[in-house]
DNA sequence: CTGAAAGCGCTTACAG
DNA sequence: CTGAAAGCGCTTACAG
């Protein structure tokens, strides 16, 4: 018994082109790329013939010579501060989720915290003719960054922030108003009582973390409460609240709260708080950033500031896509949302 | 005073390309593409002044341009699970870091375990001439995706899987034993002296949870102490774990140890443990899966099994630029790391 | 060893 | 409204 191999694509992995089809649709090829493209002056029956054979060809353009023709990709490069940390990761699902609708492909670049590597990028990226490139970095932007971005928004490629007002540099930003936010939670830690509110997590590098820091300054200072030695730098992620807390506890800082700067800090404070004999919330209260999805399988679960990854995925979307250029920030508040923790 | 506005680059962001540069160097574009080729076939002083000109105009190959005409592009696509799990987006993080030493860029699709998304990707991605696509999916692939795959591979673009066994569509893969350290763990707890040890998190859909399972499976099945009881299918990631042990644990289900099929499922499954006043591990010892960087913040710290994403990431870096074209499963072993909860 | 020319697969002025 | 031709920016046979 004989059996035809189907060797059609196997043997030569033809490719079919534009030409392919005109062939197959007996038109032009510029007649081809205009249905392809939506241009309207086709006629109907051409736009027919031309989708019949698309069809029956099963063709799909290639994107580089299109983006070589058009001076343009369709795709869209993220460049983020550390994927590793839930919240980048649940923006960046969010981001490609929605680029994807709009038929846009994601590049990832995770810089790490690098300035060098974002310079880097920077330069190189002029030459790839991207669609966009939207920043979501938490780390201080050196002012000499300016010229890098002017010169990548002058070849044509649109630059946004998420997460970081980067308005500075006339670059359109999608940000959460921390600020407000930390205000929002240690008024109410003071509205409970506590007069001795710590901050673990400061992190001078960080210009999202120092908002959300003066926040928790101002509304301590407001209230007659501020104090520089309950402000805790450490290290990084849970390790940092960890550490921080464990070294407080034991040089024998006083305080019934404290504010984290994200909830993987809050998560490595309860520990050492833990670690010690503390109870939260009966000893100590605490309060995380960001809501990430952990939080609420916490024991005690954790009280903690909400975050919009979507919301802000689409914003960062729809200005990549719109002809809208203005260059102002779009800010999305963060809700306090009560749990165990305080 | 009249300060010179930098109005060079401005005005027209005029690009630089081989033509500029040969003009330059004094040489034809010819040759200014071999010396960036790194062909050998040329004088060194030609190799020089292409260089020197090179520098001077700070000339940046335009990818697009290279990609048409090489027939491939320097990406590679990363079609991932879910990049809003923990270890998803370790994997991501270290692949990305793997590739761009070897100055590939990484396109990102999160695939959020839909099969169908997967099916076309893989048709889409043979026009896109990428370099490669690395499959990072603990969901069953059907056997029907096997014409896809193979069209993708004979399309020259290579295909490596990370996590799961696709060998058997002739896709080298790179992972754990998942098996062997269910059993392990598994041993572990038989060895403490527990008869009644629960699976928590077993997903039908999951080829991975599915090899881990039936580690579990064979270990208790060889002691003469699996009960199928025991083994709690639900939901998804952390509330996966809290609901199926809540569920057991109101039904009035007997067990003093329970092996979770990701560290997130456990944390799930500690919560609600908690929720019934339930001592982690004096009334039940918990193991989690994955060793994600929280289990070791958690308290009761989380014992679990190892994962080895740096590691996984370079072997699909090494197979991707390496010429060798095998189609072998390189298989890592996940050790115990014995903390508070068991 | 080097250059002139062709061509990767599209799209877009330019004619008609 | 449609087609022939040029060209995006490279690389690679092909001559010499």
């Amino acid at each position: 018994m004989l059996v035809a191999r189907s060797t059609a694509q196997a043997e030569d992995a033809h490719v079919v082109t534009v030409i392919d089809v005109a062939r197959q649709a007996g038109v032009s090829s510029a007649t081809v790329s205009r249905v392809l493209n939506g241009n309207t002056t086709v006629t109907a029956e051409m736009r027919e013939r031309v989708t019949a054979a698309v069809k029956r060809l099963d063709f799909r353009p290639n994107p580089m010579a299109q983006g070589l023709r058009k001076g343009q990709t369709n795709t869209v490069a993220l460049l983020v501060g550390d994927i590793a940390q839930t919240h980048f990761a649940e923006l960046t699902m969010q981001l490609q989720a929605a680029l994807e609708e709009n038929g846009i492909d994601l590049l990832l670049y995770n810089l790490g915290h690098s300035a060098k590597r974002l310079a880097e990028f920077l330069v190189r990226c002029v030459s790839m003719r991207l669609r966009g490139v939207v920043v979501a970095l938490s780390d201080n932007i050196s002012r000499s960054a300016a010229p890098l971005f002017t010169n990548v928004e002058e070849s044509g490629i649109r630059v946004v922030s998420i997460g970081q007002d980067l308005t500075r540099f006339g670059i359109p930003s999608i940000v959460h108003d921390e600020r407000a936010a930390a205000q929002r939670s240690v008024s109410y830690l003071l509205a409970k009582g506590h007069t001795r509110i710590a901050y673990v997590g400061r992190i001078k590098g960080s210009a999202v973390g120092t908002e959300r820091f003066r926040g928790y300054q101002s509304a301590l200072v407001h209230a007659g409460a501020y104090r520089e030695d309950l402000v805790w730098d450490k290290a990084f992620r849970y390790a940092a609240g960890r550490d921080a807390v464990t070294y407080a506890l034991e040089s024998g800082a006083q305080f019934t709260a404290v504010q984290a700067a994200s909830d993987e800090i809050a998560m490595g404070a309860l520990a050492a708080l833990r670690d010690h004999g503390r109870s939260v919330p009966d000893d100590v209260s605490i309060i995380g950033f960001g809501d990430v999805q952990m939080g609420a399988y916490l024991r005690p679960s954790l009280t903690t500031l909400s975050s919009h990854p979507e919301m802000a995925a689409r914003h960062v979307c729809s200005i990549l896509t719109a002809g809208d250029d203005s260059a102002g920030a779009i800010i999305l508040e963060r809700a306090l949302i009560k749990r165990e923790s305080a």
